[in-house]
DNA sequence: GCCAGTTACTAAAGCGTTTTACCACCTAAT
DNA sequence: ATTAGGTGGTAAAACGCTTTAGTAACTGGC
């Protein structure tokens, strides 16, 4: 007996636009207008023309899917944060996606919301949808799931963590020169009552900057007061928090660093509030430079981290270890940070060198234009 | 002559973990472990048990690409906002990402940053990853993209613009009754001379919005005074651009309202630089409640309008859309606005309700902790 | 005991590409 | 003229899944 055929339904009039079609337009083969669409250079001039012609002519888009399924590229990458309402957030995202897309990437943000399970499922996704490699770029992520990603060869970056691995790499940002030159900043203007705000404690991001501190602290010759030094959670509330603690205090430092502008934001308006001024009265100096740290009352003195550059640096270590880093030993992707004057950083009060009344020392980098 | 076979390289060991082999696992047939997993309710208890176990003894997790390939469906959603760096929108993300991850769904996000040609890029990405559906959640976007989208049935949903189409639906923001409620509030306390600082009026909700501040300006009986009219751009800069042109005016209005949140801070800001007290000296109103607007100082008062309504009914429109809205004519979908009293406004300076200082007449929502 | 009716399985076609294997043709050297 | 050596083309397998069509194994009614 003759093997009955048993075609499915043609579906036929609702057909999608195919490559079949632009080759019957283009009166050649499927293969001729494949390799026409990647870019083989062996593949005839005049042919080439009526190809993309076609393609034009028919308004035609391969099918993603498709493709990915056989080439095994989904040119899709992810990106794990913690809190996307938290403005660092929306910086990287810009950055990691411009990027990504001049690459012609796509990506898919998790957003973990601090809770293991919001990060847990993220991962799932991302595995789901093949995704060429995760930037992880919030903390806490555990180990089952960095093994998931490993066990399927999905090339990772993560921020100040870990060793390199064949899959992994960290993106070191430098952290110690930029916390010193804030400190350094303050030591010039006459400070020597230092207190410090941190992050979170277990996030090796926060560790490190007061780790910085500390040291920088040193190098001026300040020992550090354990009372003016409170840990806080890089949120506004959490800066707020802090202050309100901070200024309860008998004795109160001539100037505060924060781990990161939100916290510093937080902690400007409780002293605001207290009636105090800043920085003629204490000054204050943040971390991160986020946009709003230009726009608070007044602009606050930080230590600018490129998002841009943190966001390229991912990416471009994503694509290293995507191809195997051909030459050499695996390259050191650095992030770099630097000192943004502001005016909420002046001479204390009690210093000699104050002329009057704490005028800041520095240039104004972007006056408000006055009515 | 025989065809002779030509057979790919078989890659041998580093394929794929594949359906094949959780049906060899499991001791049943690929289609099985299909129907099993899409759960179609005939599969045999005890098979679907083996299938199941075998995929978590496997760690298998299907191909979607493979998946979208044979079933159409990509599960996956589009974004189109304008500009992630504005706060408004990562709380909409935010919403919107639950809400499709609740439901199986991924989505991919397109920032304009305000440039066609970006926008245009965006729209484009959305298409060649085969979009389900489209939230269209900034302005400006140009006829050919949106003719390009409904050329591939696309579902579209748009912020308060165009007529309900076959693959069209419009979100109705309520801004009438949001606005209202705050002309009202400040008309409560005393305010008679209101101004107005407006988003762009190419901007279809900004156009809203002014209409209905005009119209509840004329239900509480007050003219408008042109004078006291400015056009933002809903920018912070805008906002405090706007601002100082207004304090150079002769005669100030008692009390302000701005298209949103942002544009109201930028003000406050100007306001507080130029030593007026708010809102002893005047009053200030923003829109939008974004989480920014509860930490400035005084705290704003503010039309809120929840970015997790617009989320959810933007997905559940995208959904009916999609699912060729089964039952009856198609369904209204509507985002609420309310009004949220800070510390912002108060009574006006003149007015005999005010006892003593313009002390505001309402409650604090919620105190910042005193030390 | 036979057949119609269910139920639940398996085999295999097909989704839209990429890519391999093969071949036809042209040119230039023998 | 014959043949080696490119070029640049075509046909068809394979990617991993869904889904249709076909079928085997029961069940129960007459």
């Amino acid at each position: 007996m003759a093997i009955k055929k048993r075609p499915r339904q043609p579906k036929s009039e609702n057909r999608r636009l195919d490559i079949r079609d632009v080759a019957k337009h283009a009166k050649v083969s499927i293969a001729t207008v494949s390799r026409t669409i990647n870019r083989v250079p062996t593949v005839d001039k005049e042919l080439a023309d009526r190809v993309w012609l076609a393609i034009s002519e028919l308004n035609y888009f391969p099918n993603t899917q498709a493709r990915a399924l056989v080439s095994g590229r989904t040119r899709l990458l992810g990106l794990l944060i913690s809190e996307i309402t938290n403005p660092f957030f929306p910086e990287l995202i810009r950055g990691f996606e411009d990027i990504a897309v001049e690459n012609g990437y796509e990506i898919l943000i998790g957003s973990t919301n601090y809770h293991p399970e919001r990060m847990s499922l993220a991962v799932r996704r991302m595995i789901e949808r093949n995704v060429e490699g995760v930037a992880v770029m919030t903390f806490g992520v555990e180990q089952p799931l960095l093994e998931e990603l490993a066990s399927r060869h999905v090339p990772m970056v993560f921020v100040d963590s870990g060793p390199p691995g064949d899959l992994v790499r960290p993106l070191l940002v430098d952290y110690r020169k930029g916390i010193q030159q804030g400190v350094q900043h303050l030591a010039v203007l006459g400070h020597r009552k230092l207190g410090y705000i941190s992050g979170p404690s277990q996030q090796r991001s926060s560790q490190l900057r007061t780790a910085a501190f500390l040291e920088s602290l040193e190098q001026i010759g300040v020992t550090p007061n354990p009372e003016w030094i409170f840990e806080g959670d890089h949120t506004l509330e959490g800066g707020m928090r802090c202050m309100e603690q901070l200024l309860a205090l008998p004795e109160l430092p001539t100037a505060i660093m924060c781990s990161n502008d939100m916290t510093a934001i937080g902690g400007l308006r409780v002293l605001t509030r207290a009636g105090l001024r800043v920085p003629e009265d204490i000054s204050l100096i943040g971390f991160d430079d986020i946009h709003l740290a230009e726009f608070v009352n007044p602009p606050l003195t930080t230590v600018r981290m490129s998002r841009n550059d943190l966001a390229r640096s991912a990416f471009g270590a994503l694509r290293a270890i995507a191809e195997q880093e051909q030459g050499g030993h695996p390259r050191e992707w650095k992030v770099t940070t630097s000192l943004v004057v502001r005016q909420s950083t002046g001479y204390p009060r009690d210093s000699a060198l104050a002329p009057a009344a704490g005028t800041p020392s520095t240039k104004k980098k972007k006056s408000s234009k006055k009515v």
